[in-house]
DNA sequence: CTTGAAAATGGAGACGATCTCCGATTGTAG
DNA sequence: CTACAATCGGAGATCGTCTCCATTTTCAAG
């Protein structure tokens, strides 16, 4: 999978220029800049570009490829620490937090949900596996409901994701949470 | 609101027109159509699309028009019929059923919600105000919490309507109504 | 039934974004 | 150093969106 090409110098050098601009343009917030100034901007050609992105979702992924990475070591790091229901419960939170804080993220997971494309790129299929082993340990243990899927709960995520932009968004993402912890929860009676 | 502008006989007639071609396209799926198509299909030229429908969005809601205000009917029957938490609950259910069958209706909701340009079409605003007004008379007869708004439960209904095209979807969206409604019950300890 | 003015039409073409193609350039193995 | 392959760059093809305005249609007043 993790299909190691050797690139050559320059082209390398390349992608991380194309790379590290757009994180700074994401950054800034311009998330609909014409695909091809990323190519400008980065000082290579716009064939260069569409040769390591084809898409615009590719380039995206690449930026956050790492905030990605780091989430999925979350999970694993709060599994390790935690009862499965505790650390399903801190990692929301921490999710919505980390995604105030990079509203580029929240819109690049948003895309990658909607389009799905090629059952999701790399590191968005990484979160999504992780995601599920944190439910799927809770169900487990007897900690969270078993008698809805896993697709449900990532709805919901979808819906978090999609309205980031909003004003207000932390609070109601937040609330939102809530709800859906709550509702995991085994049904008492 | 409701401004009754009286519209030349042509006029209403192409309306129309545009307003039947694209429900037939919708319910066959092909929601990406060239914009200029549908005035082709039509019959008309693509000056007078324009003019009626500035963008796709405007398309799709006249088309689904109907539907939405149908809805909002129903939640107005409801609370009469029931209490403000089985109103709720009968109502999102619905929902999931009625998206179902209409899938292009998922994919307009969604939009209106991301875009909410001009704070939502006048359709996709009437609905949100009728779910709040559902949502509030719950909070006050204390059938369910008040510490978390409306927005996220706004949010959890994007993801869902987001999420529709995927296969499983209705499965899945019931499962999200589900952890929903029962979030939203108020904590019992 | 005119008739004149306002309303509406339609479709060619301007525009802006995406993406491809291939001759020129650069890196690297031998 | 040479030759070959990998990579580059950016002009321009392509495609969807949207505008503009000369022409046609409607309609109310005479």
């Amino acid at each position: 999978m993790t299909t190691a090409k050797p690139l050559r110098a320059d082209a390398q050098r390349n992608r991380d220029a194309l790379i590290a601009k757009a994180r700074e343009v994401f950054a800034a917030g311009d998330f609909d800049l014409r695909f091809d100034d990323f190519a400008q901007l980065a000082g290579v050609g716009t064939g260069t570009l569409y040769r390591h992105f084809p898409t615009r979702e590719a380039l995206a992924e690449a930026v956050y490829r790492e905030e990605l990475t780091a989430m999925c070591d979350r999970t694993r790091d709060l599994r390790a620490t935690l009862t499965a229901d505790e650390a399903l419960a801190a990692f929301l939170r921490g999710f919505v937090i980390h995604l105030h804080t990079h509203k580029g993220l929240a819109r690049t997971l948003a895309t990658l949900m909607v389009t799905r494309s090629g059952a999701l790129a790399e590191g968005g299929q990484a979160l999504g596996q992780a995601i599920t082993d944190l439910l799927t340990a809770a169900v487990e243990d007897g900690s969270i409901r078993d008698d809805v899927g896993i697709g449900a709960v990532m709805m919901t995520l979808q819906g978090i994701c999609s309205a980031f932009d909003h004003p207000g968004s932390q609070v109601d993402a937040d609330g939102a949470v809530t709800l859906l912890l709550d509702g995991l929860r085994r049904r008492p009676a």
